[in-house]
DNA sequence: GGTGTCCATCAACTTTTCTGATCGAGGGGT
DNA sequence: ACCCCTCGATCAGAAAAGTTGATGGACACC
C-alpha cells in the first residue's frame, strides 16, 4: 500500500464512533473478522497503534488520525459527487440548502420562476446551520447552498474549505445590532462594535456570528455570551432579544419590523452581512437555472 | 468500490500530467496494461469518461476531478505523515521551512539554543514561497513552518487549508510601504492603503501580498502590478523599489536600513505583518524544542 | 503503403481481502 | 467462586481485485 486506504479509514472512524469492532462490522456490512483485520492493516501501514481494545477507544495517534479522516472522507465523497453530477442525466430535482437568514423574498421570486420553467420538478428547500452547508454542497446532498454570514466588505465569507466549490455573492446587507426596545442605543445612527464588547450577548451559532467571530472582527476581547441559542429560527431569537436576554448581530433587513426589538447599524469596523451562493458542478436543469437567476 | 480509490487517482493525475499512459506506467512502475485498466476502473466507478485518448487529455469531467485529486492526495499523505511522526522514533533532524521575511534575528537566537541542546542534530533551514509551506508542513517535508503574511490585527493569516495544523503567532510587525528615496510620501507618519491604489506596484507573490490581497484589504480596485518579481529574496526587490519600478508592502523591520529606499507606515486599514508557526504533530527532539522556544 | 507507437483487451497468475470457524480474555450474574 | 456470554484476535480457505505479458486495432509519421 502506498497511500492510506480510505476504506480502512472509514472503518476506523466507524469503530471509534461506535466503540466496538462488532457493531462497526454490522453497520458496514462486514464480518467482525474483516474489521479486525482492516484495523490491524491500518495500524501496520501507519506504524502506530490507533485503538486501545477493551475498552475500545482511540489512542493518541488514533485521535490525531481522526482529525484527518473526517475531512478526507468528505472530500473523497465530494470528488465522486462532483464528477457524477457533471456526467449524470439532467436532474429533475432541486435541493436547495440555505441558512435561515438567506431565505428571503428574492429567493422566493427566483424559485417561482424555476417552478414556472420546470412545472414537474421536485423542489426541496432545506434550512440548515451554516457549518454543515459547504460539506453538503460538496457531497451533493444539496445542489445549491445559500449561505449568509459576516465579513469585511471585500473579503469572502470565511467558509471551511471542503473542496473546489464555486462561490458568488448574491446579496449584501448592512449589519445591525438587535436591541430590546427602549435600550439607550436604540435608534442611534451608528454604533462601534467594540463599544458593545461588554454587553450581554446571545450566542446563536446556527444563525449568526459567534462570539469568537465578533472578537476577531472588533479586535477586542469580550463578547461573553450570556445565553446560548441552538436553533435556526430568527423569531425565537428576537423574542429573547426583546425580553432583554442579550444582544445579537443581524442583517438590517431581518430587523425591520420585529415587535419589541429596536436596532442600530454597526458603523465600525466596516462589516457587511453577505449571502453567497455556493455549489460544485451543476446538473443541467432547475439547479442551473436557479443559480443563473440568483447570480444576475 | 465504495470510495474513490486514491491509487487510481494518483495514476490519473500522472497520466494527465505526462499526457501518456505508457509514460505514466513507466514513472509509476506499472505496466501500461495496468494503467489502462486503472483508468478504465476509475471511469467505470465514477460513471464518466475522464480522458480523451489520442491525444491523451482530460475531458470536462476529468478536469473537474483533477481539481479534487491534488488536494486529496496531499491530505492523504498528510494524514500518514502526521501519525507517523507521532509514533516514530524521536528525530535527530530538524527541517525548518520558512518564508524569507520570517527569517530574522529572533529565529537565529532560537536556533542557537537548539544547536546547544542538540549538538549532533542536523539542522536544515529551507526558504520557500508562502504558497507551498502549509502543504509541506502537513506532509512532513518540513517539521516546522514559519510563514509570514498580511492580516487584520486579530485574524489569522489566510492560509490554504491542507489539514489539521497547529498555528501560533510568533511575531507581529507594523506594515509599511517601500518607496524610492525622495518619493513624496517618504517619511510620512501614516498612509492609507486605498490612496496607493493608483500607484505602480511590484508584485512579488513569493515574498509579499499579491495585488489581489491588497485589493481585498483596501476595499478598492486598482493595485495593478507593473512588474512581476519571482523569487524569495528581499534584496533584489528593494533594489527595484529604489530604482522606481514600483511600490511594495513589507514589514517595517525589513525596511529599516535599505539603501535608497524610504518607507511610510500603513495607517488604514489596520493591518499587521504577522509571522506564524505552523506544524502538525511534532516529533520529540529539536523540532519540539524550537517550537517551544519560538512560542514563548 | 509501410512502420512504429500507442492504448485496449484478454487470459493467466499473484496478491489482497473477506468469510467462517475457533480461541483466549474479561465482565457480569448467580 | 464459578459459569456464561460477549468481545476481539487469529487462522485457513475462498473470493475478489489487481497485475503481468501477449496480442490486436487505430492512428500518425515517414
Amino acid at each position: 500500500m502506498d497511500t492510506v486506504d480510505p476504506q480502512h479509514l472509514r472503518t476506523f472512524v466507524t469503530v471509534t464512533r461506535l466503540g466496538s469492532f462488532s457493531e462497526a462490522a454490522r453497520e458496514l456490512g462486514y464480518t467482525q473478522s474483516a474489521v479486525s483485520q482492516q484495523i490491524a492493516a491500518l495500524e501496520a501501514d501507519l506504524g502506530a497503534g490507533l485503538l486501545n481494545r477493551r475498552p475500545v477507544g482511540p489512542t493518541e495517534a488514533g485521535r490525531r488520525l481522526l482529525e484527518h479522516a473526517a475531512p478526507l472522507l468528505v472530500r473523497l465523497e465530494a470528488a465522486r459527487a462532483d464528477v457524477a453530477r457533471l456526467a449524470g442525466a439532467p436532474s429533475t430535482r432541486l435541493v436547495l440548502g440555505a441558512t435561515p437568514l438567506a431565505v428571503g423574498p428574492e429567493l422566493g421570486r427566483a424559485l417561482g420562476e424555476v417552478r414556472r420553467a420546470y412545472p414537474a420538478a421536485e423542489l426541496v428547500v432545506r434550512v440548515l446551520a451554516q457549518g454543515v452547508l459547504p460539506a453538503q454542497a460538496a457531497t451533493g446532498e444539496v445542489d445549491l447552498a445559500l449561505i449568509d454570514g459576516l465579513a469585511a466588505p471585500s473579503d469572502p465569507l470565511p467558509l471551511p474549505d471542503v473542496g473546489p466549490l464555486a462561490t458568488r455573492a448574491v446579496d449584501e446587507q448592512p449589519v445591525a445590532v438587535a436591541l430590546p426596545a427602549g435600550h439607550p442605543l436604540a435608534g442611534r445612527s451608528g454604533v462601534a462594535l467594540a463599544d458593545l464588547s461588554a454587553a450581554r450577548w446571545l450566542d446563536a451559532p446556527d444563525l449568526t456570528p459567534t462570539a469568537a467571530r465578533l472578537r476577531a472582527a472588533a479586535g477586542v476581547d469580550g463578547f461573553r455570551p450570556a445565553t446560548r441559542y441552538r436553533g435556526t429560527d430568527v423569531h425565537g431569537l428576537l423574542a429573547l432579544v426583546a425580553t432583554g436576554h442579550g444582544l445579537t448581530l443581524l442583517p438590517a433587513s431581518a430587523l425591520a419590523d420585529a415587535p419589541g426589538v429596536a436596532s442600530a447599524p454597526i458603523a465600525a469596523p466596516r462589516l457587511v452581512h453577505r449571502t453567497e451562493l455556493v455549489h460544485g458542478s451543476l446538473p443541467e436543469g432547475p439547479a442551473a437555472l436557479l443559480a443563473r437567476l440568483l447570480g444576475a
